[in-house]
DNA sequence: TCATCGAAAGTCAAACAAAGTCAAAGGAGT
DNA sequence: ACTCCTTTGACTTTGTTTGACTTTCGATGA
């Protein structure tokens, strides 16, 4: 079996036990399973992704750790279902309607949409590349979304 | 536990329980939790700045003390005050300090900060030039707090 | 009054402790 | 052979802890 895997399941199993929410640390993680640290940042971006619901946090330095969060599927469907229709790039104008969708849906209230607005407004990506700024709309409205549904 | 984060909870709990002031003695303190006086210092610099919304003075010499002050804002003028003191950059570690502080003295709800820190995660910028980073992190989070104070 | 002493608190840089990045090298499937 | 993963490790960045040294203040005694 792949190192990757095998790390991978792991973290699964460890989020299993502990309800969907695991904090690791990379170091006494790695030296575990018997592979370089860097390994779990690999398995990390390849497998816990927002697409695959999960939302990964860190701190480095002293006493710093990887918080692995499992978001429940059950419970947002829709919201999930939002996040993997959305690609690697997203125009501002179909993230509003996204937004908008979602708040007369009642998937989402009003600040949440309102913010969630602002965060992808034109204003903010002026002067940016345009390449880069459907590509970051993306991931920034994946990962709001991703914890709307904490 | 962190050090840090040990004695940052215990000044916390000891500006709960009086109400929003608090004297305490460096040496007693680090004593009592058993960890170097500079320490505290490090953990007042770093967890209760002006910026944090608490106001810090002190005295040296016999009789000295530190003493700590939670100032208390209404909402849209925390947020202006915010707002203001960005520039034209904002780095990853103060926009989770401000959120976190804007959530724990009640500017904001827990929703919201989540959203804010989601839209503002490291994660989110990975392969973004660094300068680029921190000028986005700035307009993302402005934008953001403008709407909050509508 | 004023110099001095001791009791605080302040500063700063070095050592330590994580995690993150990136690109080169290695494999597996087609 | 080509193309995607994977693996690896050197290097970077961030955050914490510690201790030696400095500064400030109040008290005390000449």
């Amino acid at each position: 079996m792949r190192m990757s895997d095998l790390v991978a399941q792991h973290i699964l199993s460890m989020l299993d036990e502990s309800g969907g929410i695991v904090e690791l640390r990379r170091n006494e993680l790695a030296g575990d399973l018997g592979c370089v640290p860097s390994q779990i940042n690999y398995v990390i971006t390849s497998r816990f992704t927002p697409e695959q619901g999960y939302i990964v946090e860190s701190r480095r330095g002293g006493g710093g750790f990887i918080r692995i969060t499992r978001v429940k599927m059950d419970k947002s469907t829709a919201i999930m279902h939002i996040v993997n229709s959305i690609g690697e790039t997203l125009d501002r104008a179909t993230a509003e309607i996204m937004i908008k969708n979602m708040y007369t849906q009642s998937v989402i209230d009003l600040a949440s949409a309102r913010l969630m607005a602002a965060a992808l407004s034109e204003r903010v990506f002026r002067e940016v590349p345009k390449d880069y700024r459907d590509i970051l709309r993306a991931r920034i409205f994946k990962n709001m979304l991703l914890v709307l549904s904490e």
